[in-house]
DNA sequence: TCAATAGTGTCTTTCAGACAGTATATA
DNA sequence: TATATACTGTCTGAAAGACACTATTGA
């Protein structure tokens, strides 16, 4: 009914930030292009989101691009919405809207990603990435990644966002190494156990079974209990 | 090139959540719908995204859609990209894949917005729309004035968004009628004045000509002072 | 016993909320 | 002179940064 020659349609595709922590550094996921335009850069996982008979949700196809890159489970994956790029000429060959996501993976089930051949993908220093000039990556996915980056960096003050990059139990150290790679600076480990208690006084997290043997002295491993859904 | 069967298009659109505030209240700005459907309902100002030969940005279409909308010069006008909502069920039609965007009107600006003719749109308690049950409002916009209302008010806290809504020259209370409105709370005019002050101190408000008479004794005028290039 | 990490306690500053009180205009 | 609004000052408690200190393990 809209379907008519007043609105040519432009092509609507997702693209995916992938954050892990790796080694106490924040990684993104990308994958290298093997033809043209951008030939050999490297670039954000993506697809184009499926209409007509086999349609599916915008945040489906997010869904389904993540699964496809990753092979894990969805409950072990976080993902949101981050910002829509459509500006005229962001892809050379023809007009495409890419919806951006966010999307989180636990630093133990990171190394589980298919990454043998490069073309499926592999980790790239954020950091590194970001102090790049952004014609080293296809696309405007430089661009696309800064977005993610401030996204995560943001909501980690004042969100829960950080317990989907530890494992389901983790210890307070863990917590402040996640804090620490997505920040890049230190924190004083006393101020930072403070405020990890209040969230335990408060219920956000619970003590879990047993003891985590890092290094010196076996640490006490607790659990983030996701937002009952009493809250506001 | 990409233009091929295997990828149908979706109809790409922005729709707008206009706020303003009139007499210490939050509106936003409607239109009624005169078709089916939801014929007669009010939805939020929208547009299609251009595309092909006369082809334009997402953000271009919102700013387009924007000035159509309030015949105002965009220099008094703000524009941030809210969330893009991509479902598959959204529009009964066709599939229709919305942009959303928040835009803010100076409260000395929002009355000059023509709206005689009610299908040319007109001004709504945000309150009131929100308690309605949705099914008052047309498509999901009222998921999308929802989430609009939630960025402004959430930003209201850390970012100078406030400014966009006072005239150009301000009281201090009159900055405060403008959180009032939008929190729908009342403040202590002792601790925002504390908190003025402060933005004072930091160069992000200077103190402007002349003082203005609002009720009992005339009060200092301030002007906003944007971000200096120098930030980073 | 030493090194390393886990964990506790304290001092200081900053800032928000509550609220008492003073100043200056209009009616 | 009353009163409404503008504006100042103070007390309290929550929370962050800096940092000294104790506890418990493995090597």
């Amino acid at each position: 009914m809209l379907q008519d020659t007043h609105f040519p349609k432009p092509v609507v595709a997702v693209d995916l930030v992938i954050f892990t922590v790796i080694d106490t550094t924040l990684k993104v996921f990308l994958i290298q292009r093997d033809s043209a335009p951008f030939d050999g850069l490297p670039c954000l996982p993506g697809g184009f989101v499926r209409t007509g008979e086999e349609g599916e949700g915008v945040e489906e196809a997010a869904w389904r691009v993540l699964q496809q890159k990753t092979q894990l489970p969805l409950e072990a994956l976080y993902l949101e919405q981050l910002y829509t790029f459509g500006a005229l000429d962001r892809d050379p060959r023809d007009r495409v809207i890419s919806v951006s996501y966010l999307a989180l993976i636990r630093q133990d089930l990171a190394r589980y990603i298919p990454q043998d051949y490069r073309f499926q993908g592999q980790w790239y220093d954020v950091d590194s990435i970001l102090q790049s000039p952004s014609i080293s990556l296809a696309f405007d996915h430089h661009t696309i990644i800064s977005y993610g980056y401030s996204r995560i960096a943001g909501k980690l003050e004042y969100t829960p966002i950080a317990f989907s990059l530890v494992p389901h139990t983790f210890t307070v150290s863990e917590l402040r190494a996640i804090h620490e790679a997505i920040k890049g600076t230190s924190y004083d480990p006393s101020n930072f156990r403070r405020r990890f208690k209040r969230q335990l006084e408060d219920g956000v997290i619970v003590v879990a079974d047993g003891k985590r043997i890092t290094g010196a002295r076996p640490a006490k491993v607790y659990r983030f209990l996701p937002a009952t859904t009493g809250r506001e």
